[in-house]
This record gives structure tokens, sequence and C-alpha cells, in this order.
RNA sequence: GGUACCUUGGCCGAGUGGCUAGGCACCGGUCUGCAAAACCGAUUACGGCGGUUCGAAUCCGCCAGGUACCUCCA
């Protein structure tokens, strides 16, 4: 496989060439979301991130599987109710079935994730799909000798981990800093140390969901359904594990401790985490209550939002920023968005008009190589986007019948444009959907046709009508060089 | 308190030693019956102080401000 693709390693620090451990075959493991509430900006950042990662290897002629689990039990909760699963709390609150609520957010994450073009990864395990394997790889952790039983849950030895390996070594921080800075919390009286963290949690009688385990009846600890789930489906060692920077530590620090000490291996070659969203500087989280849902931005409902703004938008919006980069949002930067990503698609529906010259006057070739060349830098999206931009003006140009262009230049050009927009950036045009009638384009063009005819005969006032009257119904009207240009 | 990261023009956001990133906004112009679009041009930058260097937004030090993780989190 001939590319040259670097991608940031968080375990090395460094940006690094990747190779795939199977010749054309690559794994990737990426953090989904939990399901007891509706997806916002931040689930779309590393759907968006991964998704353009999986979109270019299968590019780069890889056959990749995907998996992005669905986390739907076990996540404990630290206030009032400490102990308490979050979907149980939320389905006792609702009166629903503990899955009747997994269900229907599971629905709605992946009713986002289409209008977010985001495709759909290979598997999609649940971890409640999962709680044997969960169990089996706690009983090799204990057989290990690297977790131990206390009063009917499963802790995992930091400590005693670390005398052998490394803990901390994915998030840069040590054992004894830890264990002198760590703050009193629940259940730790359960725990030798601090450190320490569940594989295995005992539940608590008015706990709904619960399975039998060897130790108790209890759920699975938090970090281990990606362990059990991430080497059932790829393997004991795979390429690529990906996820959010919030997630390095606690989460991914102690799945490294969890496959090392039961499977006697480092399972992942390359940690990728995507940055925060934030929010007037600060994260926007579920913890802090100041995240907006999807569905919010979709239909401008909410406070922060002038208006609303399509999945598109908010895709673009996303990929202007290195993924590794923190993005500010604002209503305002959407906007700029927005604005930007019509001229793109506009100019990129302009192409397909243009026809060739006997010449090129403008230099265009040489886009394809500079757009690979920012793909392979670590995915640098942003890049990207601006020699599309770059190139948009040279097809104006020609639009507007300033500049020339030959047929094998053109040919290349919009092969580049639908690769990148297309297949890597994964963008689409909002309202193609809106106007797949053809009898309905027919009519607007007829109308428009007649408004042509009336310039002609300088009748201004039947052609401004016109014009004014199908702006008023939402229409955009542009008149080219010999014709017009509609939309929606 | 510990650890890590960040500070770029009106806004968003690339860029790690010399070469105009890009988008949005704004201003001037071309085109157009008008408008929109498109194109051309102009303007506005690298938190502060010091150091290394022929040369620093980019490397080093100090200071200021901010954020994240250490607790569920994308």
């Amino acid at each position: 496989m001939e590319h040259n693709l670097y991608i940031y390693n968080t375990l090395s620090r460094k940006k690094e060439q990747f190779i795939p451990l199977h010749n054309n075959r690559v794994g990737m493991y990426v953090c989904g979301p939990t399901v007891y509430g509706d997806g916002h900006l931040g689930h779309a950042r590393p759907a968006i991130t991964f998704d353009i990662l999986f979109r270019y290897l299968m590019h780069l002629g890889y056959k990749v599987r995907y998996v992005r689990n669905i986390t739907d039990v076990g996540h404990l909760e630290n206030d009032a109710d400490s102990g308490e699963d979050k979907i149980a709390k939320k389905a006792r609150l609702e009166q629903l079935e503990p899955m009747e609520v997994v269900q229907y957010y599971v629905n709605r994450y992946h009713k986002a994730m289409e209008a977010l073009n985001v495709l759909p990864p290979s598997i999609e395990p649940h971890a409640s799909g999962h709680i044997m394997e969960q169990i089996d790889f706690v009983q090799k952790i204990i057989d290990a000798g690297f977790a131990y039983d206390s009063e009917g849950s499963v802790y995992f030895d930091v400590e005693k981990y670390n005398q052998k390996h490394n803990y901390g070594k994915l998030s840069g921080r040590n054992v004894e800093d830890m264990l002198e800075t760590t703050r009193d919390l629940d259940g730790q009286s359960e725990k030798r140390r601090s450190v320490d963290f569940a594989l295995w949690k005992k539940a608590s009688p008015e706990h709904i969901m619960r399975w039998k385990a060897p130790w108790s009846d209890g759920f699975p600890g938090w970090h281990l359904e990606c362990s059990a789930m991430g080497t059932k489906y790829l393997g004991e060692e795979f390429d690529i594990h990906g996820g959010g920077m919030d997630l390095m530590f606690p989460h991914h620090e102690c799945e490294i401790a969890q496959n090392q000490a039961g499977l006697g291996k480092d399972s992942v070659k390359y940690w990728m985490h995507n940055n925060m969203i934030t929010i007037a500087g600060q994260k926007m989280g579920k913890s802090l209550g100041n995240f907006i849902t999807l569905d919010e931005f979709f239909t401008g409902n909410h406070a922060l939002l002038t208006q609303p703004f399509s999945p598109m938008t908010v895709r673009f919006f996303i990929l202007q920023a290195h993924y590794r980069s923190t993005v500010d949002f604002s209503s305002a930067a959407l906007e700029a968005s927005e604005k930007g990503l019509s001229r793109l698609m506009e100019g990129y529906a302009r192409l397909q008009k243009i026809t060739a010259s006997a010449s090129t006057s403008l230099e265009t070739v040489g886009l394809r190589a500079k757009c690979l060349d920012a793909m392979n830098d670590d995915l640098n999206t942003p890049i990207v986007i601006s020699y599309l931009f770059d190139s948009l003006r040279i097809v104006n140009l020609i639009a507007d019948g300033k500049e020339t262009i030959s047929s094998t230049d053109l040919e290349e050009l919009k092969f580049v444009f639908k690769l990148f927009i297309e297949e890597l950036l994964g963008l689409k045009s909002d309202n193609e959907a809106n106007v797949s009638n053809e009898a309905y384009k027919k009519a607007v063009d007829l109308l428009l046709n007649m408004r042509l005819e009336a310039k002609q005969n300088k009748d201004w006032a039947t052609s401004d009508k016109i014009r004014n009257e199908l702006t008023a119904l939402g229409f955009e009207i542009k008149d080219t060089k010999d014709g017009f240009e509609w939309r929606i």
C-alpha cells in the first residue's frame, strides 16, 4: 500500500507514519456515546473526526473494520445518588425500562449521525450485550494477579501493576503523585488504594441493571467494555484507538492497564484523541450543563443560537479546525461557516457546468497532490479546505469566462473536487433533497425563462416582479452571463 | 495542590526558524437596467519582557492571562 499517512500518536506525542499491523487491513476502535441523553456538539466531533479517518483509510485502499461502541451500562454517578447507574436512574424517573431509554437515545443518535453524513461503523457493539466477555476479562486479570475481590466488587491493583508496567504512560502521570493528590471518593473504603479502579461493581439492592457474576450480582466497571469489545472484534492487537481527549485519563489509561494485565500485551498501536469543543473558552459538556444538542442546532431552538444550522454547516465548521485543536463555538462562527460552505458548494455545482477550452490559462494541476499532502499530515482538513477555496476562485473565473481550462485539466479538477468534497470530507449540498422533484424544477425554470424574455424586452417591471415574488417565497435568484441560477 | 496544554488581525482558524494559509465581516473597484453572485484590490496579526540566531509567530527563559485532566464526560 503506497501512501505517506502520518498520524499523531498520543502514546509517543509525535506524528508517526501509519503502518498497519496486518498488511491491507486496518482495525479501528472509537469510543462512542453513553446513551442516556441527546447527542450534543461534543459528540459530533469524534464522530466526524474518525469518520474522516475511516473514509481516508478506505480511499487509500485499506479494508477497514471500524468498531464504535454504545455505552449502555454501568457508569457510576458521583453525586448524591452515588452508586446508581445513570441509565437506571433516568429510567426510574421516566418510568421506562432501561433498555427502552437506551433504544430511544440510540435511535436519535443514529439519526443525528446520518444527518451529519457520518458513515455507520462496521460494528456497533453494546456494552450490555457483552457482559460475558467482560466477566471473562475480569477473570483473566484476577488470574494474572492484578485484581482483588473486595466485598463482591473487583478492583484493579494499580500499584502492583505499576511495579511491572507503566501506569500513566498515555496521560503522562505517575502513580506516586496520584496517591498523594487524589481526593477522597465514595466507595473508596473497599479499595486498597485510591488509584485502584473497579472492574466489577456489586449492585446495590435498588440497582436495576445487574448481571450474575462469580463475585456478586452487579455490573462491569466502566473501562472494561472497551477492552472486552475491542479485543473481541479487532483482536488482541489492533491499529487505532480513538476518542475524545477527556477520555485519555482515566478511561484509556485503565484500558491499557487492563489489556496489559489480562492479555500480556499492549493492544493498541496508535492512540488518537480529538480535542474539545469550547463555548466562550470553556469545555462544552454534560456535566457543565452548557452544551447544545445536535437537534437544537438543526432547529435553532437554543438561547445561544441566532438561527438554525444545517447538519452540513456543523460538519463543515468542525472540519475547518484541526481535530487536535480546541474549537470555540459561537453563533457568529457558525454563520461564517455556513456562508463559506454555501459558496464552496455553489462553486462545486458551477464546476459541473463549465465547458472546456483548447487550453488552460490558469494552473489547476497540483491540487490533488497538495490536498493529499494535507490529509497525510495528520488529517489536516482546514488546509485541504483552504486549497479548495483557492481553486474555487479559479473555477469562478472560468465560469465567468475570464479564464479557460482544457478538457483534461477540467476532468482532473472535477475529479479532485468530487474526491475531497464528497468522498473524503463527506460534504453534500443541503438543499438537493428539497428540489428532487423534476416537474417542480422545470416549473421554476419556466418562470425564470419568462423573466429572461422580459429582460431581453427590457420589461423591467415583469422581470423584477418575477424575481421579487420568487425571492419572497424563499428562492435565491442569481443572474449569470447568459442565463440564471437559482436555489431555495 | 499535581500534570499537561493554549494565547495569531474585527471574528473563526491554519502555520514550528526566512516564502500572502483559508473562511466570515468591513472598505474601494469591475461587471449588471437594478439587485444578487462572481472577480480584482486595499486594510487589520502573531499576549508581555528578555535571550539564541544573519533572520523568530515559530526555539529558550521569565511574567501575565486562560483552559483541560486529576470525578461521569466526546
